[in-house]
DNA sequence: AGAAAAATTAGAATATGTGATAATTTATAT
DNA sequence: ATATAAATTATCACATATTCTAATTTTTCT
């Protein structure tokens, strides 16, 4: 039972922030609104699912410095950015820096919608995908120095007798080290293994 | 040793056209141009390595729907937008396409230089993953049925026990295709193999 | 129908990995 | 300094996988 998605609407000019308000709320999604940027930062929980609207042209930071902001701390929710007067270069610069869409004031409500609810989506799989990793990475972290070696060789597919010579050590200590990091990491099977060490990027 | 990758210009109007050459050839790139997007078609060679500059507004095809088609076939070499007129919704379209950039004329010379760089680069990595890619696809073809079978059950970490239960087998049977699939697949070890089911996609 | 490829099975020798149990030596941290 | 964790080793029994050789049956294609 996970929490209920929500949009962040951040905008400083007010009839924008509640039109915004009335169309998320006739289709029954959730949403909160901020006039600044570091009004929305102030309040920020990375643990609430969603998606942000955000207005480029703000006093303070604009949607775009958001934007970066957020990339920054390897935060990735899905943006819509909106505005006023945009022109091509930033468009570019918003997309290229992972915005879901660009949109000129005054938008079509039904392909904000649409947006919306892409961006809420793709929320829901990041999340989903990120906490998976995020458990896998907790039992890597809990691996010791030498159990994580023996892993990193496991994965390159040397057979134990190599890896006890590579690292001068006796066949049985790496058996050893070996079953550890099947029980730590929760794995079966060597391909569990595999899978997991795609994840955690240790493979070529 | 590779071929030289090239700069493929497609523009209507031939004074862009020569500057852009011009500057390709400054800096010692090969390039090549055409008036119209048909006229790159017709020479089209998926072999040849490079990139893509596209003038969006062109008699025919435009650039876009150059660019379209390609991506229709499965065919995704670094796109350069260039446009005389272009608008915010264009660029956005583009650039969620997949391409590069998105500049309007009149450009900077050494911007479009560092996009053509960058591009040339995208594309020699895109090749290398790629031809990489068809190495393992040829050998996968080359697998029977049954042998295809196997494969799936093992890289997810089946033993060949249950594999044959599972196929109404005998282990025997199991082990013969399985030593058939490491030897077509030029696997050395479970994580080679495991390796390349991961760039096939059979695994979930 | 006849040839070729694919699928099937078996047996035996060998190599490898797993699991359980136990014990010793370093490090490391309180 | 002394618990605690980490690293080390060994051994036995058992399960699995690999390699080789050889043969039979089934499909598939010409």
């Amino acid at each position: 039972m996970s929490i209920e998605p929500c949009v962040f609407i951040v905008d400083d000019e007010e009839p924008v922030r509640s039109a915004l308000t009335l169309l998320m709320d006739s289709v029954g999604l959730k949403s909160e609104s901020f006039p600044s940027a570091q009004e929305y930062l102030d309040q920020f929980d990375a643990s609430k699912p969603g998606c942000l609207i955000l207005d480029v042209r703000m006093p303070g930071l604009s949607g775009l410095d958001l934007q970066a902001r957020l990339g920054a701390e390897k935060i990735h929710p899905p943006i819509i950015i909106i505005t006023g007067h945009g022109d091509v270069p930033m468009a570019v610069r918003a997309v290229t820096a992972g915005a879901i869409d660009f949109i000129e004031k005054p938008f079509n409500n039904q392909s904000m919608l649409d947006n919306v609810h892409r961006a809420i989506e793709q929320d829901a799989k990041q999340r989903g995908e990120t906490s998976r990793l995020q458990d896998i990475e907790k039992r890597y972290d809990d691996l010791t120095p030498r159990e994580k070696e023996v892993l990193q060789c496991v994965i390159e597919g040397k057979r134990n007798k190599i890896i006890a010579s590579e690292m001068n050590i006796s066949q049985s200590t790496v058996e050893a080290h070996r079953s550890k990091v099947m029980e730590k990491m929760v794995a079966n099977t060597l391909s569990d293994l595999m899978r997991m060490a795609l994840l955690l990027k240790l493979i070529s």
